[in-house]
DNA sequence: CGATGGGTTGAGCTAGCTCAAAAGCGGTGG
DNA sequence: CCACCGCTTTTGAGCTAGCTCAACCCATCG
């Protein structure tokens, strides 16, 4: 698989989306052939990033959104004065790199948290073929709108829930994605530390720890380190809208 | 849609965003006669909202972005269990409904803080202009990308600050999009209640109103009810950027 | 094996919450 | 013009969820 630099690499060859397993995810349904065509066009290359590498910074130009193909990534913001806030993690089939349009530079930091790879789509191509190709311009919109709308949710759980609850819908929302790429509904491995979930739910990494030992205390989980499996679906979704306030 | 409810009503006479001065905040720049004309085009109506009225409701069927015209909204999403948390206000030249494009149909409400008035512009319209006004097309993506990063930064200050920086990044945001807007930098009226503020910033009204006396106690800003005098830009820049944790 | 980075757990603290009372403000009707 | 009502805001007093600080454990890896 080619020449590796340290911690990302760009190749030169080429790669078919329609070929791809996971173009449900990243790409319109009911094309036909020539427009499939046209799209195949728009993955300049693929690039590795290993663990802990990253896939942009904050500050850098914006040329490119990224479909993840491989791993797992986290995407997060800084203040002036240090503080980070990790603002999304993602998998494989969903696009990086949004952030970047409206300024022409990216404005967070995307971290590999596993080594991963991602299909490289540069933004002048995606704007032009979507002028042309109409099912390419609707799935771009939707994917804008979808996520404004999954950072809605993101917001509604920082500004309105207490710790379980919070966890609760991490967990629940993980393994549901985790499900739609064919894993199972109730066993996953968390790619992030503590920390890292801690900064995406705004608690602290030992709120997280504790509530992870309630909620296997309580019978609803079982964890082991990163392992975690889910015994009760029901009563973590019973939890997140519990309204307990 | 289509009916007009109690509290807003549809109006058929035309607009011409070229001669609208709100023009430079939510149109592109740089078009020729031509593309302006039929980007006026667009706008197929206005519509007037009352106080209190919405402009369009979770569950509705989304069909048209709002260009606000006049006036103050807020938009908020709600858990099952009927909490709601406000996801962001909105002001004069603000673009609103984004948030329906991936399902079509809207997942937040939206309700005018102030008499208000909006532009109605199509979706399907705004879609088939902006593959043939390349300038349109990119506007779009910028203004899509402009909210995904502002709610990064509602994260930020959800996840990792304390009260009085969350006020304080509130207030100097408010202030700054007014003054773009040809305000006051140091002066302004707020159109939200304390609770309304306090949702927004995952805080309670109480907690709004003690730090806005405490602001005012430290001779930060003067508070007479929703009239807000900032005497100290400076200080409360600082306070924002504290890292005091 | 020792070092290192993550994870867990305990003990005490505190920022922000809850509950409660009272006061200001704006509209309405006599 | 005044009295009243409903809504918003302020302020006080006490409480608690989640934080801080600290110790310890466990897994991995050179």
């Amino acid at each position: 698989m080619g020449k590796v630099s340290a911690s990302s690499s760009a190749h030169a060859f080429k790669v078919a989306c329609s070929n791809c397993n996971l173009r449900e995810l990243c790409m319109p349904v009911g094309l036909n052939d020539q427009q499939m065509q046209r799209i195949d066009d728009i993955v300049a290359t693929r690039r590795k990033i290993k663990r802990g590498g990253s896939l942009f910074r904050n500050g850098e130009a914006f040329t490119s959104l990224f479909a993840i193909r491989t791993g797992f990534f986290k995407t997060c913001v800084a203040t002036e004065d240090g503080r980070d806030q990790v603002t999304g993690f993602q998998m494989a089939g969903e696009i990086i790199g949004l952030d970047g349009i409206v300024n022409d530079h990216h404005t967070c930091d995307a971290v590999a948290l596993e080594d991963a790879e991602v299909c490289v789509m540069p933004f002048d191509r995606i704007e032009e073929l979507s002028r042309e190709v109409t099912p390419l311009q609707t799935h771009l919109h939707k994917i804008m709108s979808r996520e404004i709308v999954r950072e809605h949710g993101v917001m509604l759980l920082l500004g309105s829930m207490r710790a379980e609850e919070r966890l609760a819908a991490f967990l629940l929302n993980l393994v549901q994605r985790l499900h739609d790429r064919g894993f199972s509904q109730s066993e996953l491995v968390l790619r992030m530390t503590r920390e890292e979930i801690g900064s995406y739910l705004g608690l602290k990494l030992e709120t997280v720890s504790r509530t992870f030992s309630k909620f296997a205390e309580d019978g609803l989980v079982e964890v082991k380190q990163r392992h975690v499996r889910i015994l009760d679906t029901d009563a973590l979704k019973a939890i997140v809208n519990s309204q307990q306030a």
